[in-house]
DNA sequence: TTGAAAGCGCTAACAA
DNA sequence: TTGTTAGCGCTTTCAA
């Protein structure tokens, strides 16, 4: 049994729940309040023997200086926020959670914690009220918007803050994959196989990562000297039906190959072509933007670019725990990517 | 524009960040901090006028207490604990995340907010640091083990806590929804059907929601007198790879019902009948114990009992909270479900 | 190298 | 009804 629970082990005077105090601490070693906290911050000068005799005891007693009090005194939280777009479609939740669990694993490294807070759409009174309480050193945004309300706030409520996705706005530090290259190489590939004719269907142009990978694409087709103006491209496609809609319209021309800016369109796009008994790669080339569980078990297994979102959220998270520690880091964070050749564009 | 970000309504001296204290409130009123404290948390006695004066001041100047100083001073952190399991499937995680975001809704309602820990496998270290940290007033479990270290680390810590799903410890607070009946109605209508010939495959049978189901399909057969040894139960199927033997197998038999614990089985069931040209339900029935996105579009639509995440979190976290208040809560809290019909099973 | 004392912003006896 | 005072557990000047 674990013998910190229910006594002590000096045989000193039992105490409830075990919650030892830094006065404790100093009173049981005879010295003084500020020394134990030297002791155990590393700040001051402080000497070997009773800094040794300090970590011996609290390793022991099983003290854990209490975050509250240390946060009242340094007016500091140790907790940092993470703010969900609280109206993702089911198949997103995925990658931001991983993305979460990444920035959990980081902050807790440097003993911080992670805070949740959801804003919907525009109402941003989970961000606010928890900004305005001041329960947080400083926020991590996932997902960033063309037009985007949040950052604002951030700014102008002047805390610490990293974006997870890319934005154009001023003096914002953000963790991003490196979509352009990643689109524009994955569309360049394709050109290169020979396929002339093809269409990008994407989502949301209010999202900046669609935007991007829109941009990516064009980019790929101008590297490989296709003209754009040539390939359809049909953005803020969301619902089912819509997509279904652009797919059957796609099907009347003889574009035979369907580039997706995310892993949900990719899915409604193939259940469309299966429902039409058109067959992939043979009769149309698929392509996605966005890897994930949805699509990576399907038959054929899909072309697509694939990233790592726990990686995102570590990163993102790290940096920002620099920010606070009042590090120098880079305005814009670039993570890599890998381009999965597959079947479906065969 | 906003008036209390840069000056001071009263042309007083300006200050930094309009970070106002409970003292300088006290001060420009005229009266002792002890008062203001009162006014704000409506406890002790307070003269109308006064509480009205000073609720006026600080609505108008834009103060807000400061939480880590109220959290020294009564020794609480209005932070709840939301743990996740770490080891989750991809599939899983909508369900925790639509679940967490009931509890984030709920606890802001009651002014707390929520830390997230995650839990990986048997590996607490996440969870005991932060309840030994003592940044959690109390904290909520999703999912829950047959044997479940979690649980009895957290009575051993006396952490008020409660969970999302059902044990068999005692004294655990437990919000779940009513998986025996659902399951068990959903079984027996099938019998009904004239179904004779049936199978379960079935998750993990270490966590209980798992066995729950397993023990509703056996009542449902019972219930409908068939004779629950002559039907097979495949539990412990998680691979995909386990789940096509499993299919192949009863693809040899007579059997034309397969049922599944969950969406994700459903999932890898269904497209493996695909890839076998079984058609659904022509050739075989398939209905699922939980419903969710990924198998909601499927063609033919499937048979599954629907759940709502989000109430099950909004109701723990409150469960939870009302512990917190020292209310009365009930041990068992059962959550309802609806049972779709649709063509998978007709 | 160490300690005394003040203070972070709030709550809660106890007095008045 | 209101105020005085003493904490909550820690950090941090300033002195020794």
């Amino acid at each position: 049994m674990d013998n910190s629970t229910n006594y002590n082990v000096d045989g000193q005077e039992m105490r409830e729940e075990n919650k030892l105090t830094i006065t404790d601490v100093a009173e049981a070693l005879g010295i003084s309040k500020t020394t134990v906290s030297r002791a155990i911050s590393g700040k001051g000068r402080i000497g070997e023997a009773t800094r040794n005799k300090v970590m011996e005891y609290i390793r022991e007693n099983n003290y854990k200086p209490n975050p509250i009090a240390k946060g009242l005194a340094k007016s500091k939280t140790y907790n940092i926020g993470w703010v969900m777009p609280g109206d993702t479609t089911v198949t997103d939740l995925p990658f931001f959670q991983r993305c979460m669990m990444g920035a959990v694993e980081s902050a807790i490294a440097a003993d911080y914690d992670v805070l949740i807070s959801m804003v919907y759409d525009h109402d941003m009174s989970q961000l606010e009220r928890v900004v305005k309480n001041r329960k947080l050193d400083g926020v991590i945004l996932a997902r960033t918007l063309v037009e985007d309300d949040r950052i604002r706030f951030l700014k102008e409520s002047e805390i610490p803050f990293v974006v997870v996705g890319s934005s154009n706005e001023d003096e914002v530090v953000q963790i991003d994959n490196d979509h352009i290259s990643a689109c524009s190489e994955l569309t360049a590939i394709l050109v290169m196989k020979g396929i002339k004719k093809m269409v990008l269907i994407g989502g949301p142009d209010n999202q900046v990562v669609n935007v991007t990978r829109r941009d990516g694409f064009v980019k790929g087709l101008e590297a490989q000297n296709a003209n754009p103006d040539e390939i359809p491209i049909h953005m803020n496609c969301e619902t089912e039906k819509e997509i279904e809609r652009v797919v059957d319209e796609i099907l009347k021309t003889d574009i035979r190959c369907i580039v997706c800016t995310d892993d949900r369109i990719c899915y409604m796009v193939l259940a469309k072509l299966r429902k039409e008994g058109i067959t992939v790669p043979k009769d149309m080339k698929v392509a996605s933007f966005y890897n994930s569980a949805i699509i990576e078990s399907n038959q054929p297994p899909i072309t697509a670019i694939q990233y790592d979102p726990k990686e995102l959220g570590t990163v993102a998270c790290r940096t920002l725990i620099d920010i606070l520690n009042e590090k120098e880091v880079p305005k814009k964070n670039v993570l890599g990517y890998e381009v999965m050749l597959k079947a479906s564009t065969q």
